[in-house]
DNA sequence: ATGTGAGGTCTTGTATACAGTCTCCTAAAC
DNA sequence: GTTTAGGAGACTGTATACAAGACCTCACAT
């Protein structure tokens, strides 16, 4: 079309090798915290943990200069990284403005809730419908992390093994549109969770276990039942501590 | 902290007229097609666009140079828009090696109805619940809109005003994460719609009115029952047309 | 003929540079 | 005293430049 292929101009190989990076893309990032190639990877992944962890706090100003500066690279990687979290919806973006850590009211999160149990439901019950034995024993090794950070006293990392084990039941439903979409969900509900439910933190481990049995046996109604059980008792633990108790 | 702030620094009016332009902001993105004010929306806008309409077809390589060339940008615009348009599912992107549109496979498309199933029911719900009159009107104009498309058999057009339908219904829930969530699913949906559903462009419409009604009179189950059937038809005749009813 | 390595081209990732715009502050006018 | 123009500074948006990696081609060895 317009002379610039001139040379090589891809080939066909090259699609199937770009395949087979894509798999070990996909499965890097889904089974680990991804063993990041790129800046923009790493600086993502930071701003992310910052803003849940509320060392970035919410409203604050987000300046691409100076959190280049301080993880000392260009604005490229910052802006890329802002963009991705604005559509993830930790982020607030405005043209020509700037950006700033989202503001989540309390309103915001109780909202969350909502979507969450009618997300998590349907994972839960495709997970059970596919009933695969590799997948309930990944729900179990994520079980077993979370058991022992629990008893460790080792709270921080609690939430993110909470997280893990919701993110192992969307991937146990097969469904790759949901895990997609299910993933900033769950960080967003770990957002809310470090802000608020400390008390809980030792409760959501026996409705895990009870829901990775369900989903282990195969049962689909009992499997979405649980998982809404699970999400509605997070919701009024919620409610309870920010006195909005109905 | 760092010496940078020296000279005005924002101060604290800075965040009211912030404020104001982020509802702005909002507003215009989510009533039209918003008036772009960046580069970068436009791009992204557009690319969405050819991916959508499949002149951008599945698997097809998007190399950054080229697509500035071809939109007369400079690379960054087309770069942020690739990131974008990665966190929706529409394009794959593999560190080091390129971006491709993504491949949509007929399973993948078939699982989408599972996720809007779930969405959809709870986002009618929550409209119904809510029984804004503001909101009812909205719905009842865009289906106006959508019947003289479909008289003047303007098709191109209907399935646009089906994605318009549906989001009022998103918005009409008044649950920001839940809209927020659902935008890109309708997107995805409209992909699948435009490569498949020609048939169905007009048996919506009447579903499409049910549920405006049922949301009007304020009947939550009524609404989630007729969001959950019109998604459910769409199913029926999306297996119909890839040859895999069951 | 098949497998293997070096060179070249293309493309991405990152950094830097420039232009436009927004905000704030100052100062003059009414 | 209030309001309104003007200018300086800061930040975003966009473009350009440079570095590194990946793929293809071709030659060479087995």
């Amino acid at each position: 079309m317009d002379g610039r292929r001139a040379g090589g101009g891809g080939g066909g190989r090259a699609l199937v090798v770009r395949a087979l990076y894509t798999i070990s893309a996909l499965m890097s990032d889904m089974t680990l915290g991804a063993s990041h190639q790129t800046l923009r990877d790493e600086v993502t992944a930071e701003l992310r943990r910052r803003i849940l962890s509320g060392e970035l706090g919410q409203g604050e100003r987000l300046v691409e200069d100076r959190l280049a500066a301080a993880l000392g690279v260009s604005r490229n990687p910052v802006r890329e990284s802002i963009r991705i979290l604005s559509t993830e919806g930790f982020v607030q973006v405005v043209p020509r403005i700037g950006a700033t850590v989202a503001v989540l009211s309390v309103e915001e999160a109780e909202e969350l809730f909502d979507v969450r149990i009618a997300v998590e439901g349907l994972a839960a019950r495709l997970a059970a419908r596919k009933r695969s034995p590799a997948a309930a024993d990944r729900l179990r090794r994520v079980l077993e992390q979370a058991r022992e950070a629990v008893e460790a006293g080792r709270l921080e990392q609690v939430a993110d093994y909470n997280t893990d084990f919701h993110l192992a039941v969307a991937e146990a439903a097969g469904n790759s549109y949901l895990t997609l979409m299910m993933k900033p969900m769950l960080q967003r509900a770990q957002w809310v969770f470090n802000r608020t439910a400390a008390a809980r933190k030792g409760d959501s481990w026996s409705e895990h276990l009870s829901l990775c049995e369900a989903v282990a046996a195969g049962d689909e109604d009992e499997a979405q039942a649980r998982a809404v059980a699970h999400v509605a008792a997070a919701r009024r633990s919620f409610l309870a501590e920010t006195g909005r108790a109905r």
